[in-house]
DNA sequence: TAGGCGATACTAAACCGTTCAGTATTGAAA
DNA sequence: TTTCAATACTGAACGGTTTAGTATCGCCTA
């Protein structure tokens, strides 16, 4: 028909939202101030966005990669399968604007239901699903102890990831490092042939699903 | 003089504020809000506390406890230090309170970088100095390697519990099941004992502060 | 009787979302 | 190639709401 959409526009919208909540946070970002920041009028951009949380959505879709393929691994071995799944890396150009959006989107999630639902099941669910599968193949070959808890197990591994990234951003850490480190420390700390090795007294063996034995 | 001020209205505005802005948020409960829910009027507010940061201050440290005694521990064996400190309740009554506030004030510190700094102090550092103490007589005696990377070490130890506060919240975990378990894990993954036993072969072996060799 | 207290009104500023007149840009018909 | 209707964009203004913080009252109590 006529005119269509300027998807420079749209663009610079987006870009400027990212930069401004990461660093104003989201209630502390007005509409107005994206307009400003990006240079495109307030009402286009309620045209383009029925409101503040439609904007916020989109963006968060940007920052956190659209596309998320969460190709399976199975390589046998339990430990580079989880080592492969902790260093992956998002599709990156907006990793600076993840990294400070982050502890908003946490805070914000908990306070907004409906939200963090949308939040979590599409970026914090998709790691929990490949690893949990990697550690219920690792349970069922043996490698694994079959009464493993896995939410315990998910929490050793993401963790001190979330850790990093939440108390150490300026440090610029090596996440591939970390990741790889973690997934090791987990095979030597819960895989069966290590524990069956282990010196510990029984009484301090960890069962690891029921409580110390 | 006369009439002293009354530390009822005092303490009833403290958990209102507590209440709120763990419900609402920092930035989404105003004034007249806590005002209302204290039944303390917002003038007499204004005269306990200079302006709602001084507020949020007092209730932070109220929630998180004032006293904070960091007694150190020291019993030789590394594995029951590392649990001793990863399973310390804090002084409770506001657990709960703590709990909600937590993701809030997580990104609060980080877009108030001045707030951020009292807060991390405060409440992230000391957990931290306990568990550098023991790890550092780990590796002095040589039950740790003597290149453990200490940053990534507290990641390790501290993350899955921040893991489990900020996604499983709903789900009660037992944090002093989870602190054991993580130490334990912990010292299975890196004394040098057990790495001496692992059968990884040596190009997959963690150098723990190097990357892998 | 000095000063804390509650109630209420107030200010000045910020916010979201809407509206509108005027202008620019487009795809398609002529 | 020209024309034209349709739509997007700008810039500014505006309404209604909310905010932090101040001010002004009497009332009451130590």
């Amino acid at each position: 028909m006529a005119r269509p959409r300027s998807s420079s526009a749209h663009q610079k919208v987006l870009r400027a939202a990212l930069e401004l909540f990461g660093e104003r946070g989201i209630d502390g970002t007005s509409m107005d101030a994206v307009a400003q920041a990006s240079g495109v009028s307030k009402a286009t951009i309620y045209h383009h966005w029925a409101d503040k949380e439609a904007l916020l959505m989109e963006a968060m879709l940007l920052v956190h990669g659209l596309d998320r393929e969460s190709k399976e691994v199975d390589t046998e071995d339990l430990c580079r399968d989880l080592t492969t799944v902790l260093t992956r890396r998002n599709p990156d150009e907006f990793e600076t604007e993840r990294e400070r959006l982050t502890p908003t989107l946490i805070a914000y999630s908990a306070l907004h239901p409906k939200f963090g639902k949308v939040w979590r099941d599409g970026f914090i669910q998709p790691p929990r699903r490949s690893l949990t599968r990697i550690l219920r193949r690792g349970m069922e070959s043996g490698q694994l102890p079959a009464d493993l808890d896995l939410e315990l197990a998910l929490a050793i591994l993401l963790g001190p990831i979330m850790y990093v990234h939440m108390f150490r951003r300026e440090s610029r850490p090596d996440f591939d490092y970390i990741g790889s480190t973690v997934a090791e420390a987990f095979c030597r700390g819960f895989a069966v042939e290590q524990a069956k090795l282990s010196k510990l007294p029984k009484t301090r063996r960890i069962t690891v699903s029921g409580r110390l034995r």
